[in-house]
DNA sequence: AAGTGCCAAATTTTT
DNA sequence: TTTGGCACTT
């Protein structure tokens, strides 16, 4: 290749940069500057440090900084990118261009939207946007009723993201993976219909809209594809597997003629194909870009050998053959623990208890976290915490800006940047005392058609039961469109928002009211009111907890918002059949999606890792159900892992040994097992136990204590007040 | 047409 | 625990 202008060593003053800190694939990676890259690594093999030693090289070697652009998977893994690259050469690099694809979707429509027929003014919405839109359709549709099932708004807008992430059309996505909503498909088709004209009409894009205009704009506009071809002539991507194929053809656009392009990825930790990923993005690029330079690094620089031997085991099982074996050199003789409590509250005592003593050990609570599988599965923990009185951050769940308040504050904001945007018109409207939907739709759609929609608000007939409210209103666009600081455009909202929010939120304002205030400060580091409105719903805040500063905090997260983190000690919590993996997920490729997400889990611990499941949890009906661990626990070698008994012995139902299957429980008859004693069992006995299966007594030893000669797990000595025993036959 | 109160049902993950 | 639908009242 062309590698004679680059051959620059890399700069020695740098520590962090040189050839030792390098293992010899990364630094191949580094020092090859043109033709496409591909990294395939495993869990904690540094595959983000790669990309960062890439961009300080290729700046080093000359390649002007602001034509380079990162393409990472959220906002803050981009920062933390650059920072560090910008500290490796002395900040140079903090001309680099980085971002989401959403992000930098965004910038460029922006940029150079107009030829593609759309304004600069149009206002991105988010997933809860969406749903609300979907519902407004619904009902004007007469798409509800009792008589037919129709699917949840949440059920519809996946089906329609799902057919545009996946490039496939919405009737082959719905026959495919969603036969048992056949019925409707005509209805669910008008309705993706008038999604798609209801976004046009009133200027509003959501996720999906930019990725699909960002590959328009590169596929339609001559133009505009040259002048951003000139802009970025080298492209990196981080966590690759999780690219759909608009975003992998977005790539393949943007490397143009000269491919200068680096993605790097781990197949086996592909979580998001909910979304439209797809992890064979990496498997086709070296046919993409035959001239692929494959590099696979297989150390993990991370995790302790004990831990990788875990998180090795549970990918061993998946159906996917691309999975790697890695090995790591950090020794540990720390076995990853297994606890099943009693309960829900059992198990979340035992983690509190247990983070309590780590940290009066010596471990910083920063260096902890608690994973999950979805959002509400902490909340038993998050009460035993706050007794214990230590203080949490929680990621994941609902976000700061998608609750109501928040919404309402915005909806004036999205307002002045946007006029044509409905949905905060409808919104807002709804404030007023004696309108409700009807009135509301009536003067959005007088609105929409106006030229001017204030000054057609403001000439609106008004009945007299909310003229009033109407005029107060009309006041605060009057004085809002004369402002551009957006500090005082804020204070001018809540004057106006203020008695509206304590009334319509009146049992609970002043938790929301922290909230605002929050907004406030974020608000106010924005001299721009479009930026502030699109990092808003593009990079949403953290609630309000994580406003105080970061001092020694435990983080509380979904697996998910844990992706590419990692932490001295993890705790995975709720391992119970049904929770994890997702009772929706059927066998198949979603089952194999729910592995990958329990190996993501794992592998973000570094010196130690428990897993934890209830045995017993609380239905809907608030009657108590007894459920099995995962079956992704049952798959692990026996050896890899170290069963805990912190449940005092006496205390009876706690298993001290062993675990349920999900089998032996199920009936519920067996609920109160009368204790067994060593009459009822002799030399010969055939027995079962829950965990270890059928076996054979081969011994009594102590009083209460036997020898158990086990088919599949061999010779174990069992005391008879733990174990859970049942008698086959005598 | 708006507001209120009650009962039943649902409940993933995210840029 | 929260949300949505429905019937009933204002």
């Amino acid at each position: 290749m062309h590698n004679d202008t680059f051959t620059s060593k890399l700069p020695d003053q740098h520590p962090e940069i040189n050839r030792e800190t390098l293992n010899e694939p990364q630094y191949e990676a580094v020092t090859t500057v043109n033709g496409p890259i591909l990294v395939i690594a495993g869990a904690g093999s540094g595959k983000t440090r790669t990309l960062t030693y890439r961009v300080a090289h290729l700046v080093s070697c000359g390649i002007a900084p602001e034509r380079i652009l990162l393409l990472t998977f959220t906002r803050k893994a981009a920062q933390e990118m650059l920072w560090r690259a910008g500290r490796l050469l002395n900040d140079s690099c903090s001309r680099v261009v980085g971002g989401t694809f959403h992000g930098i979707a965004n910038m460029l429509l922006r940029r150079y939207g107009s030829s593609l027929g759309f304004g600069s003014s149009f206002t991105i919405i988010d997933r809860a946007d969406a749903e609300g839109i979907i519902n407004l359709l619904k009902s004007s549709l007469g798409l509800t009723g009792k008589e037919k099932q129709f699917p949840s708004k949440r059920v519809l807008i996946n089906m329609i993201s799902g057919s545009v992430n996946k490039s496939i059309a919405l009737d082959d996505l719905v026959l495919e993976h969603y036969a048992h909503l056949s019925d409707h498909l005509d209805d669910i088709l008008t309705l993706q219909k008038h999604y798609a004209d209801f976004k046009i009409n009133h200027g509003l894009m959501d996720y999906d809209d930019l990725l699909v205009n960002w590959k328009r704009l590169l596929e339609e506009d001559e133009e505009a594809r040259r002048e951003i071809g000139n802009r970025f002539s080298h492209i990196m991507v981080d966590e690759y597997q999780d690219t759909n194929l608009i975003q992998a053809e977005i790539v393949r656009l943007l490397a143009g003629e000269q491919h200068n392009i680096m993605v790097v990825g781990d197949d086996s930790q592909s979580i998001y194909s909910f979304r439209g990923a797809d992890f064979y993005n990496i498997m086709r690029f070296p046919k993409v870009f035959p001239e692929t330079q494959i590099i696979k690094l297989e150390e993990n620089y991370r995790s302790t050998q004990p831990i990788l031997s875990l998180t090795n085991n549970i990918i061993r099982n998946s159906t996917e053959k691309y999975t790697k074996t890695l090995f790591s050199r950090i020794e540990g003789d720390n076995l990853p623990k297994l606890y099943g409590g009693l309960d829900e509250r059992a198990e979340a005592r035992f983690v509190a208890k247990k983070i309590e003593q780590l940290h009066k050990e010596g471990t910083p609570l920063e260096n902890i976290a608690v994973l999950f599988r979805s959002g509400f599965h902490s909340y038993k923990l998050e009460v035993e915490l706050g007794t214990i009185g230590f203080d949490f951050e929680k990621r994941g769940g609902q976000k700061l800006t998608e609750s109501a308040h928040m919404k309402d504050v915005l909806s004036f904001l999205r307002l002045l940047v946007n006029s044509r945007d409905n949905l905060s018109w409808n919104r807002i409207l709804l404030q007023l005392d004696k309108v409700g939907p009807k009135t509301a739709q009536k003067i959005t759609a007088t609105i929409a058609a106006a030229d001017d929609p204030f000054a057609a608000l403001a000439a609106y007939p008004a009945a007299a039961s909310w003229q009033q409210g109407l005029a107060r209103l009309n006041g605060l666009f009057v004085s809002l469109q004369q402002e551009s600081d957006t500090g005082t455009l804020f204070e001018l909202t809540m004057q106006y928002y203020e008695p509206l929010f304590q009334q319509i939120y009146r049992d609970d304002y002043p938790k929301r009211q922290k909230d605002l205030e929050q907004l406030k400060g974020i608000m106010a580091s924005y001299d721009d009111l479009q930026t502030f409105i699109d990092d808003t719903t593009l990079d949403p805040p953290e609630s309000e907890s994580s406003a105080t500063p970061l001092t020694d905090r435990l983080v509380l997260s979904t697996v998910h918002s844990a992706k590419g983190l990692e932490w001295d000690v993890v705790f995975v919590i709720g391992l119970a059949d049904g929770r994890f993996p997702h009772a929706a997920a059927l066998v198949g490729d979603q089952w194999e999606e729910e592995r990958r997400l329990f190996y993501v889990a794992a592998t973000r611990a570094k010196k130690q890792l428990f897993l934890c499941y209830p045995k017993e949890m609380m239905s809907t009906d608030r009657r108590f159900k007894r459920v099995g661990m995962s079956p992704f626990l049952n798959e692990l070698d026996r050896g890899v892992y170290q069963l805990i008994d912190s449940d005092p012995p006496g205390s009876s139902g706690y298993a001290t040994s062993g675990s349920l299957s999900s089998s032996s429980f199920l009936s519920g008859k067996r609920r109160h097992r009368p204790k067994l004693s060593m009459e009822d069992l002799t030399v010969g006995s055939r027995v079962k136990h829950p965990f270890f299966g059928e076996g054979v007594v081969k011994k009594l030893t102590k009083p209460r204590t036997l020898d158990i000669l086990f088919t599949r797990h061999g010779l174990k000595s069992l005391h008879l007040d733990y174990a859970k025993l049942e008698i086959i036959k005598n």
